[in-house]
DNA sequence: TTACTTAGTCCCGAGAACGAACTAAAGGGG
DNA sequence: CCCCTTTAGTTCGTTCTCGGGACTAAGTAA
């Protein structure tokens, strides 16, 4: 009934040779350094991906002395997923290779009226002529989601939907992550950062956590949902409450910010744009926010403490004017003298990000990676999964 | 260099047989059929922890029909670890059983300005007799804690402390932690929550999170600091910063108020009792406390997500009169449905949980569930280490 | 050309798990 | 009372993987 034990060492050690490589080229005497195995171990294990593709024979290295060794990498495009952003104002549609490069990428925009049905529906037919070939696709909404359900979507008015049965249209494997957690991973799936934030800034605000290198999800997908955490304002938030952070940090704040100084602009775009021509009241609405953004980065950093600040979403256009105000205003707030110079940053795959991270999920589920996407537990499990906490390093020392 | 690697495989599954043993008695049969393990290699792997003293026979089982299998359990005391916190107050040290229960603890408090040094002598004088023996002994602290180097302790006044030079002078493993994380994994380690946020709450306030079974720590040990959240108050805080959340929730603020409704009670102790007597202002005073605590607990909820709230601290023994206004004020401001009736409960271990937690550093490391406690990575990683992401299960229960 | 160094392959022995065959110990039915 | 069925647990032969030593390959330095 079981596959024989012992090939699922050869799995782990397989595995750890991909994990290896993701990092650049290697000879096999790298391997066998690092992975800790034997020459003869790697070598025939590299044969069997080389067999499957999966592996390349690149250049020869050069060492100082000796004879020189084949490089070896990840094969381009062996593998690849699709990863989708279903955002407020749009579609983005992306194949992204199993070394992190986007392949292509489509965006359209939606009415805004349009539900779950129609915009998957849409979805599925731009994906149609790709499959199969992907290893799965896996897309991102605004909004508390667990287990393929979406509980609570503000900013596009969706609430309790359960998505599998649309889901099960799609002729491949889906998976469903909220946009900020993609996001994050994103990030630390081709950056390796191990504790970060990413911060999603337009008109809402969500965060996304990678702690140790794992995704912080929570018990109902809803952990880093800080732009509904209870301020003390007193504006209505789309969510129905009262006094959300995100009424006073999101980006609708800053235009009625903008309009109470006494400027005009019809919308951020445009604010923008008098932000770059150097217009007065648009820097100053600006600057008003970063000072507020430091304060609350003070408030992220004692709340995850991560290493890494990544901003995205429509703020990460805005970044060069919030940088300074933002910075000052940490290095005010801090906690921990760790915090004071906290590096932030904006997002490597810009607005790309949320559909990367969903792409990735599938890619960290090749690379069983499963912290950053560990799947649901089997009921019957596999032997190891019942014990592998996650990384645990021996007893010694 | 290496053992051979077949090894590697036979420790696996004798921890794997460790932890299902972890939650109950079970037959070799039942082993073989939870690890997936053919009946030959648990026999083999239980004759060999049998030998070790690790396990037990027990009582013969009787199924509806077939012959009777012998149950086994981990033997009592065969393995322990020690605990201890360094309060703000005094100090707690205990021994912990692997299987989760306090062999015996002792207590002592302290002069109040009594520096680590002392403090630590103090504690090695007291855990000399009990060594060897024990598996290692973990403590805990009020501050921010990374890799044995405190950062910030402000409630007892200490910074920037460097630990490892005095953990030197002790003759077994130590470890150090905070005070809060220790405590959710007293909850977690051996109750088996996945996901919990523990509220520890006396003068100061800080929260230990555990999410999908993994201790969140931050880079630099501050995550679940949310006393030093910076809220729109205007008092001083410890920290030497104004308006963290701690000054508004913090015990000191409750007998803050209670005099500012003309109530008079010298300290905490004395406000108990009369809340226990019955006495309005102390009531009152607590109920808006508990109102305060729910809209805390309503963000505590979207930072971190938890499926349990679990309250420690001083405030733990003002659970009873808290309770009802905290859930009535949780249900208003909650952001989810799911977060409306969120579970909240007193401490299992009471006020032993630090110490608890302490000691259970040591277990789980025994038992290689390294998200609780991973070591740090290390430079030419083991073979598995690097790359063993794999989705854990839930811990006990 | 020779000595040395590093890369990579080949082959055999060791260790672990699997699985089938077997023994052990219960209950139920005739 | 005996035999059949069922489940528990052991024994033993087979299979798989790794480790490690012997070996070949391909460079540099003297």
């Amino acid at each position: 009934m079981r596959k024989g034990d012992t090939q699922e060492i050869r799995r782990l050690n397989r595995r750890a040779i991909l994990a290896h490589l993701r990092r650049g080229p290697l000879t096999r005497a790298d391997l066998s350094r690092l992975t800790g195995l034997a020459k003869s171990a790697v070598s025939r294990l590299v044969d069997e991906l080389l067999q499957e593709g999966l592996l390349e024979e690149g250049t020869l290295t050069s060492p100082p002395v000796g004879r020189p060794g084949t490089l070896l990498h990840l094969r381009p495009g062996a593998r690849f997923a699709l990863g989708a952003e279903l955002g407020v104002e749009g579609t983005v549609l992306l194949a992204l290779d199993w070394r992190g490069e986007v392949l292509w990428a489509k965006e359209w925009s939606h009415p805004r009226e349009a539900g779950p049905k129609k915009r998957l529906e849409r979805l599925l037919h731009e994906v149609l002529p790709h499959v199969p070939g992907p290893l799965g696709l896996g897309f991102t909404l605004p909004g508390v989601v667990v287990e393929d359900r979406l509980l609570l979507a503000p900013n596009l008015g969706w609430r309790n939907l359960d998505l599998r049965p649309l889901l099960a249209d799609f002729p491949l494997p889906t998976a469903l992550e909220n946009d900020a957690k993609a996001s994050a991973l994103s990030e630390v799936f081709f950056h390796g950062e191990a504790n970060l934030a990413y911060l999603v800034l337009s008109t809402g605000l969500g965060v996304g956590v990678v702690s140790e290198s794992r995704l912080l999800r929570g018990a109902s997908g809803a952990a880093g949902e800080l732009g509904h955490w209870l301020s003390q304002g007193h504006q209505l938030c789309a969510c129905g409450r009262v006094g959300c952070l995100e009424t006073e940090l999101g980006l609708g704040a800053l235009l009625e910010h903008h309009r109470s100084l006494g400027g005009k602009a019809g919308d951020l775009e445009a604010l923008l744009q008098q932000a770059k021509q150097g217009e007065a009241l648009a820097l100053e609405a600006i600057r008003h926010l970063g000072e507020a953004l430091g304060r609350f980065l003070a408030n992220l950093a004692v709340a995850y403490d991560p290493a890494l600040v990544v901003v995205g979403g429509k703020a990460a256009e805005f970044f060069p004017f919030l940088e300074t105000p933002l910075r000052q205003s940490l290095r005010a707030h801090a906690f921990l003298e760790a915090h004071r110079d906290l590096p932030v940053r904006p997002s490597v795959y810009g607005h790309l990000a949320p559909a990367v991270g969903g792409a990735s999920l599938f890619l960290a589920r090749f690379f069983e990676l499963g912290g950053l996407w560990a799947e649901r537990p089997r009921r019957n499990g596999g032997r190891y999964e019942e014990v592998v906490f996650g990384d645990r390093r021996g007893l010694g020392a």
